[in-house]
DNA sequence: TCACGTATCAAACGTATGTTTTAAACAAAT
DNA sequence: ATTTGTTTAAAACATACGTTTGATACGTGA
């Protein structure tokens, strides 16, 4: 949004806090948080240093504010997807595929802000996992606790034949896997197109990723190998 | 005037270089490297500050000093085991889950410096994929590209039926839900024992790893799931 | 037109960082 | 005893950080 340097007029506050956001988020999933400072946002953004701390108070509020703008939104549209899941199967457990498909596909639904796609919430969502940032732990658990709790209670009526000390294993497994893959995902696109010359989005990420996790849920337990070690 | 370690002819007693290490190691497990400052670790290793400068030159020498001593033996070990597999199939492919076995229990026999077992390396090991740091990135590639090759062409044999996009991303899945669940298993462990009464180590939660990640490798691609999404 | 709350700006604040310097203490070899 | 190299110690270095300040410009309602 161009504006002539000569009318000076005052931009509107949603824009200097839009601006904020989109730089931001860009910066933050290529290089974390503690190694993006306010200058590099600020100046991404054009707009000036304390510009950040009039608007947001602070910079792990800013974090907070980048989170929300997207996780908000999303955690609704998953509702509605376990909404419709559950009126479909009417009390009946639903199987783990439909319930990692209502996750990835709530997910790959959202709006795109930017040419980058879904792929840099999943950066910024394996990022929270991976990084010591206890404040945005705690954010995040205070803000969309219900959601998490209802995914979980799903996925436990999923897997009936896994004991609870397995299921919890292997949800760190899928974890692990899911936010590890994204939070690098960019760096993979990369590499894979120079190495293979193909050039992969997220949406089919995702697709290798599910049925990955969903063989891995429904493994035997204790098989051979596992009393071999 | 720094010196490196190799060149060092009269020893004195201190052992203020391990004790560097120890420190830094922790430290960096616990909390990032650009999170962790080289005051934070010399007042751990009880130390003088200028110490890590003298002794290793700067601080990303020292991060890559703390990789390479756990990660220097342990490739070592790893390339006997893969001897032994190879000379035992006498040219015949490994099955995947005799190559994962010799992944893991390289490690589980790994000489433990603390209480913290190997957990704190696969920690490491996460950090080291998940943060940005560059110059990380290429000392590793640097120094342990071979192992890291002859790994990747013994899984190549080990799954023929997989393409090589399919096999490139499920090794970043197993990754995945390796680091993840590893970096963090002293935390998911006294969660576990406190939630369901059960107490979990290292070799128990590999034993519950391996199937997992065995059955995802060997799932079939393209279920009708990938293709809805 | 005036006053008031909002937004922007350049500058400075205090603090923490990695690194360097200078000096002294120490152990072992000559 | 002297030399040589290693280690500790305290202080200072320059830089970068998040945050705050005070002045100024803006738009809006009175």
């Amino acid at each position: 949004m161009f504006v002539p340097t000569s009318q000076r007029v005052a931009m509107a506050q949603s824009d200097t806090v839009d601006r904020i956001l989109d730089a931001a988020e860009e910066l933050f999933a290529e290089r974390g948080f503690s190694e993006t400072s306010l200058r590099m946002i600020t100046s991404k953004a054009k707009v000036n240093l304390a510009a950040v701390n009039y608007h947001f108070g602070s910079k792990n509020a800013l974090i907070h504010a980048v989170f929300a703008r997207f996780l908000t939104p999303y955690c609704e549209t998953l509702e509605h997807s376990f909404d419709n899941l559950e009126t479909t199967l009417g009390g009946q457990a639903p199987t783990l595929e439909a319930l990692l498909s209502a996750l990835m596909e709530s997910a790959i639904r959202m709006p795109h802000r930017n040419a980058y796609g879904i792929s840099i919430f999943m950066r910024l969502l394996g990022l929270a996992y991976t990084q010591s940032q206890s404040h945005l732990r705690h954010f995040l658990e205070n803000e969309y606790s219900a959601t998490f709790s209802r995914f979980m209670r799903l996925l436990k009526e999923a897997t009936p034949q896994l004991s609870a000390v397995d299921r919890y294993w292997r949800i760190q497994f899928m974890l692990g896997a899911t936010a590890f893959t994204m939070s690098s995902s960019q760096a993979l696109s990369d590499i894979l197109q120079n190495k293979l010359g193909v050039e992969t989005r997220v949406e089919e990420i995702v697709s290798r990723l599910v049925p990955f996790l969903a063989a891995g849920m429904q493994a035997r337990p204790n098989s051979p190998l596992s009393q071999s070690a």
